[in-house]
DNA sequence: TAATTAATGCAACACCGTTGTAATAAATTA
DNA sequence: TAATTTATTACAACGGTGTTGCATTAATTA
């Protein structure tokens, strides 16, 4: 996790590990506006830059939820390298309660066949109220 | 299915009846690309509003995919006034081959459950091929 | 350390969606 | 149905977001 970036075969630098660093700080999804919040000096152009090498390399995955700002989170190790075969056993589950979006492991990952398609992927999105506001 | 709009107590104008009309044509859902260009005079500020407005009284719901336009698909009958209590009983199907991207019934629609979580609302989104294409 | 390759950051731009407002059309009331 | 009220349309203008070209600077390789 420490050479992560040499691991993907892309250049160390101090602004990549900053933004990696800011993800590890997060247990859950963040929005680019909480990037832009942490980093020290923060260039536009290249956090967006950043981010599009971090999604092409399969560093971090985006969460797409309507009516929100596209969330970012960190691949589990054994994430492809692309985000097309990029796989995880989790769902995206928003807290209705405190906004926050998370990725949530699943033991059984439900299965889903319709007759005649040949399904590849599934991305599951759930809302609710999370663990730590249903108390 | 006519009298949609005076239904849902909006004024029925001719732009309306038009972007309605759109979408009957297609039994997928549609970007807003399609519909722009299938109108024949199109107000981009018009279109916005007609979206919000069609979104906001449950007449469309927006489908939104990583890396793809959000796309919009008429509502069944059931689906609540507003986003928030929209449902259905349906999945996302993006076809990677056509690229379109359809509503799917589902006989059973899968339950998840999270220790402590309280689930409200399931999107499901699956990409593969479509049984058009799948042939 | 020198040469090569890649990342950064500035300027500039295009696109997307929104807002204020005047004109116009639809709905309501008498 | 005509007059009034209410809602919609469309223009102008704007702000935000994401992108590209390019010169500078930093990281990697030999």
């Amino acid at each position: 996790m420490n050479n992560l970036l040499k691991n993907k075969k892309i250049s160390e630098t101090p602004f990549r590990l900053e933004v990696l660093s800011i993800f590890n700080n997060y247990k859950n999804a963040i929005p680019l506006s909480v990037i832009e919040k942490d980093l020290k000096s923060y260039n536009r152009i290249t956090l967006y830059r950043t981010i599009k090498v971090f999604l092409g390399k399969g560093i971090i995955h985006e969460i797409t939820i309507s009516g929100e700002d596209s969330n970012y989170a960190i691949c589990e190790e054994d994430c492809g390298t692309n985000t097309h075969t990029h796989n995880h056993n989790h769902i995206h589950f928003k807290c209705n309660n405190c906004g926050i979006i998370t990725c949530v492991e699943l033991e059984k990952y439900p299965k889903i066949s319709l007759p005649n398609y040949k399904i590849n992927q599934l991305e599951i999105q759930a809302s609710g109220v999370c663990s730590t506001c249903n108390q």
